[in-house]
DNA sequence: CGATCGTTTGACGGTGCTCAATCACCGTGG
DNA sequence: CCACGGTGATTGAGCACCGTCAAACGATCG
């Protein structure tokens, strides 16, 4: 099994690449497909299978095999601009996905866990509109684009997964836009450590203890302020009796606190949009129920 | 053309629940089926067809004919915390997708304009994680969660379509990232006003003619600024000669100018992530392309 | 033990948020 | 027809927050 893909010709990620984008000479890439392959059974598992995925547990799929792959701490699993030809789906540790300006400047758009995928532009082809780089050695698995479709056909399963993953994947775009529009930086890392905390729990750990993979630059980056700033919000929190801060360990020691800093916005109700001015003085919704003014009653 | 769908009786937003969740009272529902319905082929060339769609343009497909569904400007087509039982494409006009918190206050996500997919959620069931309203009137293609099976295998071209889309949509998660991302606020409102643009030339139209379909606030909610920012930013961009501005009729002048002001980051490279000291000083580079130090050279 | 990089803290200045007033633009009703 | 209230957009004044610059400390690794 893996022998057929073992050191495909070049790396998949190494290829020179016909460089769309100013993409620089990638000194060593420490990306390899691993002389591992994990069963699709597995994979499914870390994608949160469908409910009725559980009828047919022990389907032939099961026992098929999948390449997997490994990036090692701080190498690039994916370059904006090269073409796209697999999708990913992380197997183990953890990985941010950041976009490049023609400046230089490097935006973190999100960090990505175990059952998260990466490189979806692989499914309709063209070239990576984002990079993705190892936080931590990390493993994945990989499914080539070309041969994508036959599997699905062959794996319904598979086809329910990747849908999902995909539908959840846009709905997390809202919680990193969630993070970043919160004014006060504070909020905005409390948002973070939140987001964090629940992952732990999902992940099955503690949603107190947190271990960092990235950098305070990678955080700020996320948030959308200085990383001198991250830093003084995780002192400003730490003070307040929230967190307990060493470095890159986190403690959380007043969860509830914690989420209700996270929660507190800046401006008003009324601020944003769509909020009628007769719902601001008539609406008692504590828990505003969406509710809009409706127009157009008559034509 | 407006004579067919007026006053469409009662609401529909309410019409796909029979009776499933206490909906919380929809006083008028400015939402409606239209008595229409448009061709699969007419949705599929707004959703940007897949490249090898081309081969069977007239597919017995083509003539399936789609529920075409209406919101009148400041409706809401989805409200956050309903159930998602359909698929949305939008037809014509433009919505505004809005996550409400718990205080009320209200984060503008993104704008869907024509070929844009709403409730995506749907796909695999679950409360919708946002709402959807309505800029102006507007229509939208209406694929129910349940039929969508059926209709997928029925259609190959159709499931190749959805996939693009929400790739697709994916992708345009990045943008507005980037647009909440940039530190000064006229950067912001720049950024944004050339992805108006774009769209514009996308629809075939004037890159230079905007029509803002959304209030200020909602600019600046989705941009994370003050609503008094935009305004202070509209007017310092037109002082520049960058624009005119006539409340939500904004013509571009000087487009280059713009996309200039709007590639612009606060930081220098050496600010966001993993650039690396040796660079700041080191790189010569107008463009420092971004590198990552790759570790674990052997394994 | 000395490099290098990440983190923290300080001081200062500027940007943008808050509060508030003004103007323009409706649709309604006197 | 023009007041009238309601809303959106613009502009101003004041001040807090945070971004910039700078330095010190800590960790990791050769």
């Amino acid at each position: 099994m893996h022998s057929v893909l073992d050191r495909p010709a070049s790396a998949p990620c190494a290829t020179p690449a016909p460089a769309v984008i100013p993409l620089p000479s990638p000194r060593r890439t420490a990306l390899a497909p691993l002389p591992l392959s994990g069963s699709l059974a597995d994979m499914l598992r870390l994608m949160g299978l469908p409910g009725d995925a559980g009828a047919s547990p022990a389907g032939p799929h099961s026992t098929v095999a999948l390449p997997v792959w490994r990036v090692h701490e701080g190498a690039a699993l994916l370059r904006q601009g090269e073409p796209a030809h697999t999708l990913f789906v992380v197997r183990s540790g953890s990985l941010k996905s950041v976009r490049t300006k023609e400046d230089g400047y490097e935006q973190v758009l999100s960090f990505v866990q175990p059952g998260g995928l990466l490189g979806v532009q692989a499914l309709h082809g063209g070239a990576q509109p984002v990079s993705a780089v190892a936080l931590e050695d990390s493993t994945l698995f990989g499914l080539s684009a070309a041969a994508l479709p036959a599997l699905q056909r062959q794996c319904p399963v598979l086809h329910e997964a990747l849908w999902r993953s995909l539908t959840l994947e846009l709905v997390r775009t809202a919680e990193t836009a969630d993070m970043m529009a919160a004014v006060a930086s504070d909020v905005r890392l409390a948002r973070f450590l939140v987001w964090l905390s629940r992952r732990m729990v999902e992940a099955g750990q503690s949603p107190r203890q947190l271990h960092l993979r990235m950098a305070r630059r990678d955080i700020a980056s996320l948030l959308g302020v200085a990383h001198e700033t991250v830093s003084r919000s995780f002192t400003l929190l730490a003070d307040k009796g929230l967190l307990r801060v060493d470095n890159r360990e986190v403690e959380i020691l007043d969860l509830p606190a914690l989420q209700q800093r996270a929660r507190s916005t800046r401006g008003w109700p009324g601020d944003a949009a769509a909020v009628s001015h007769a719902a601001r003085h008539a609406a008692p919704a504590p828990v505003p129920t969406s509710w809009w003014g409706s127009l157009q009653p008559a034509a």
